[in-house]
RNA sequence: GGACCCAUAGCCAAGCGGUAAGGCACGGGACUGCAACUCCCCUACCACCGGUUCAAAUCCGGUUGGGUCCUCCA
């Protein structure tokens, strides 16, 4: 499998460091407000690469964060009255709903901050004890002077980033490239440390994370473009600091949602909640897959509609699978194994194997529902409808896409094959009345 | 101001040097008692200008138009 790496720029094939073993850790939520669905694509992208590996015979360890200490969470609590511990826990609460619904895998390592304070403050410790880090009245940073390599994943030089830097200038810091560690405050939710009475700052959390899960180097570390710097390129600084190497042998990054053209943020406030999607969420899961997940993407109401219609498709023909191996007299039949189903799962692997190129997934998806289609109007080859809708539910469920199914009961046997009747016999309003129930039912 | 990315039909989107996949919409047809569903057919001078090459949507340079990061953001 081949997979691009941003940390080389290339397109790699993927060799894990334990054979048989995949770790993949993600940077997660910070934990304030409801996800919306530019939040929920790297979400989607990283469960599906789970999926995938997991359907290759993979055992897969994931993880990612909660970060529930933050300035925003603070803010929000002071906002809503209420501990930020009580905000941080009801939208973990949300954001697991909410990627419940969009059949993501929920059992996986789901470290948060609040409980890693002490491997944090120790982790910091180690920084400072070896020169990468200092202390300044309380508030500590990362000297980043002292990594050779600093801006070799997001691609930059030392030279620009100061030049660019439009950062008001911290008075404290010996370089404006610094970062913070830990800072002093007694404002909102603070622990005790050497330093200073305090938090941790943001890039600290991954790093003491991966370290404490995982005990080294991982496989996979991913999240948004916009992470790369300098969130993963600080990552790395303080994992060479500390360990002498780096956290990942792949770094993976999906491009952004943008809405109508625009960026969606929290602070431009033109965003869609995921709770709040219009349409079936697996429309939504399909939409975010449709794009290769290193591109940007486009969210638009107009093209939701697309991907509502083209779910429904997707759904409804599994269901006349069933329906017409349901009403079979055949229906124990053993499945069969069909060249146009095996080349169809071929081709869907094989634009997996390719950096899981889930566009091209999707369109042996699609061809497999349209040979599913042909087949059902033929209607006798029992072996072959189960072969297509095996393959179907296979392709689904690494794209983490899971239909509705609806099995037929013996009332509804009996009442689909009275409607078949009536109309052989031209009792048209009759079977009209009858054709009006099981479409009610949702089984026409 | 600095760094970087993108530009394919009405819309979404693959392709990444050998002559434009797929889906939606539109139009035409088939099936049907009438519908719905479904199927078949049809739809592209690959933003523009130059260059490299036997060959370019694909590589190089420039122009224009979008976007991202440098600052909280997945």
């Amino acid at each position: 499998m081949k997979l691009t790496n941003t940390y080389t720029g290339n397109l790699e094939e993927f060799v894990p460091l334990k054979k048989d073993e995949v770790s993949i850790y993600v940077c997660g939520p910070t934990v304030y407000n409801y996800i919306h669905i530019g939040n929920a694509r790297p979400v989607v992208f990283f469960d599906t690469l789970r999926r995938y590996f997991e359907a290759k015979g993979y055992r897969v360890r994931f993880a990612s964060n909660f970060t529930d200490v933050d300035d925003r969470i603070i803010a929000r609590a002071k906002e809503m009255g209420l501990p930020e511990s009580r905000v941080s826990e009801q939208y973990i609460e949300a954001f697991l709903k909410d990627i419940e619904s969009l059949n993501c895998l929920m059992d996986y390592y789901k470290p948060k901050v609040t409980e890693s304070i002490k491997l944090i403050i120790d982790y910091i410790g180690q920084l400072v004890e070896k020169g990468y880090a200092y202390v300044v009245e309380g508030d500590v940073f990362f000297r980043v002077a002292k990594i050779a390599d600093y801006g070799h994943l997001s691609n930059r030089r030392l030279d620009d980033l100061i030049q660019g830097a439009r950062v008001e200038i911290n008075p404290l810091k010996e370089s404006p490239l610094d970062f913070t560690l830990w800072k002093k405050t007694d404002e909102g939710i603070n622990w005790d440390s050497p330093f200073s009475k305090g938090r941790p700052g943001w890039h600290t959390e991954c790093v003491v994370m991966i370290d404490d899960i995982f005990g080294g180097m991982i496989d996979i570390h991913g999240g948004g473009s916009d992470l790369i710097f300098p969130h993963h390129e600080n990552e790395i600084a303080q994992s060479i600091a500390c360990h002498n190497h780096q956290i990942a042998n792949y770094w993976l990054h999906n491009g952004r949602l943008q809405f109508e053209g625009e960026k969606m943020s929290k602070s431009l406030g033109n965003v869609v909640l995921v709770k709040d999607f219009p349409y079936h969420k697996m429309a939504l899961r399909l939409f975010l897959l449709s794009t290769h997940y290193r591109s940007p993407i486009n969210y638009s109401e107009q093209n939701m509609k697309m991907f509502a219609e083209e779910w429904d498709k997707i759904n409804s023909t599994i269901n006349s699978l069933y329906r017409k191996i349901d009403l079979s007299d055949d229906k124990d039949a053993p499945r069969n194994i069909y060249q146009e189903v095996d080349q169809s799962l071929k081709a869907f692997a094989e634009a997996m194997e390719n950096d899981i190129n889930t566009p091209n997934a999707i369109t042996e998806l699609q061809g497999l529902i349209k040979i599913a289609n042909i087949e059902i109007r033929k209607g006798k080859d029992i072996p072959k409808l189960k072969a297509i809708v095996e393959g179907i539910l296979f392709m689904l469920n690494i794209l983490g896409l899971k239909p509705d199914l609806i099995r037929l009961s013996e009332g509804d046997i009996v009442l689909i094959r009275q409607w078949e009747k009536l109309r052989h016999e031209k009792q048209y309003a009759e079977a009209d009345q009858i054709r009006a129930v099981l479409q009610e039912k949702g089984l026409l």
